[in-house]
DNA sequence: ATGTCACAGCAACTGTGA
């Protein structure tokens, strides 16, 4: 069992990269953000076609998460964080896929920073913490799994000295992400690696997949159940290096 | 500041967010 983590950044402009990789990778569940279409410009077809039914939650222009399973339906639990009925922004759903609840998030980027942008960062946060604490409670197994935008340690950006200030890795941010794992989640990726440099993003900037000058921003945070049954976890890097490529790669587990 | 990408609105390019 195969579960994997893709920022898109466009379902649309990057759907050949996502068929090219799901062919050629097959994992059984994956979560998407930044789908920068709205609700009726899915590319439900083609994904159908790719193996994989899907839920997901469209919004113009920007954000927009999706959970793709394959051979399997994904039954959908929750669209939208609770805690605030103003926030009409499209970065959380969730959906039961084979005895798993899977929680598919895109925590806002915060910049910049300090800033109304960074506050609503932070208040997001505060509501994935209850949110989760609320999954745990359940005891059934849990993935809080996509793009959290935050740098969780310098051993997971190239250069920390240059991104103190950044709403990726200030220390509220950090904090935050230190909180939410210690409340009993694992990140998974850095329980099997714990010193390796591992990056998920290279900004389109200055060359930066090139230089390797790279970020983890893409995580898995599994709850106890799920921690236990897993068995390998990696970035699938070479596809950033292929042409129209999004700026994240695509992170994996295996149970 | 740098300088790259997708998408919206609109029909060439600028604005926005990342």
């Amino acid at each position: 069992m195969r579960i994997a983590t893709f920022n898109v950044n466009g379902v649309n402009g990057r759907l050949p990269v996502l068929l090219r990789w799901l062919a050629e990778t097959e994992p059984d569940v994956v979560c998407l953000q930044e789908l920068k279409a709205p609700q009726g410009g899915f590319p439900e077809a083609a994904i159908k076609a790719a193996g994989y039914a899907a839920v997901w939650h469209g919004q113009r222009s920007w954000n927009g998460v999706a959970i793709l399973a394959r051979g399997a339906e994904p039954i959908e639990t929750r669209r939208g964080l609770p805690g605030d009925d103003d926030d009409i922004q499209s970065r959380y759903i969730e959906a039961a896929v084979k005895g798993i609840l899977i929680g598919c998030l895109y925590l806002p980027n915060g910049n910049p920073a300090p800033g109304a942008k960074f506050d609503y960062k932070l208040r997001w946060f505060q509501r994935l913490v209850r949110h989760a604490d609320a999954l745990l409670a359940h005891g059934v197994p849990v993935a809080l799994v996509g793009d959290f935008n935050v740098i969780p340690t310098e051993l997971d950006v190239y250069k920390p000295e240059r991104w103190l200030g950044d709403a990726l890795f200030r220390p509220e941010v950090r904090d935050a992400f230190t909180r939410l794992v210690n409340r009993g989640w694992t990140d998974a990726v850095r329980e099997l690696h714990p010193d390796e440099r591992i990056y998920t993003f290279w900004d389109y900037l200055r060359n930066a997949w090139g230089r390797n000058a790279g970020l983890r921003l893409d995580h898995l945070l599994l709850s106890p159940k799920l921690a236990g049954r897993l068995k390998s976890a990696g970035v699938d890097a070479h596809v950033r290096g292929w042409e129209k490529a999004s700026d994240h790669a695509p992170v994996w587990i295996e149970f």
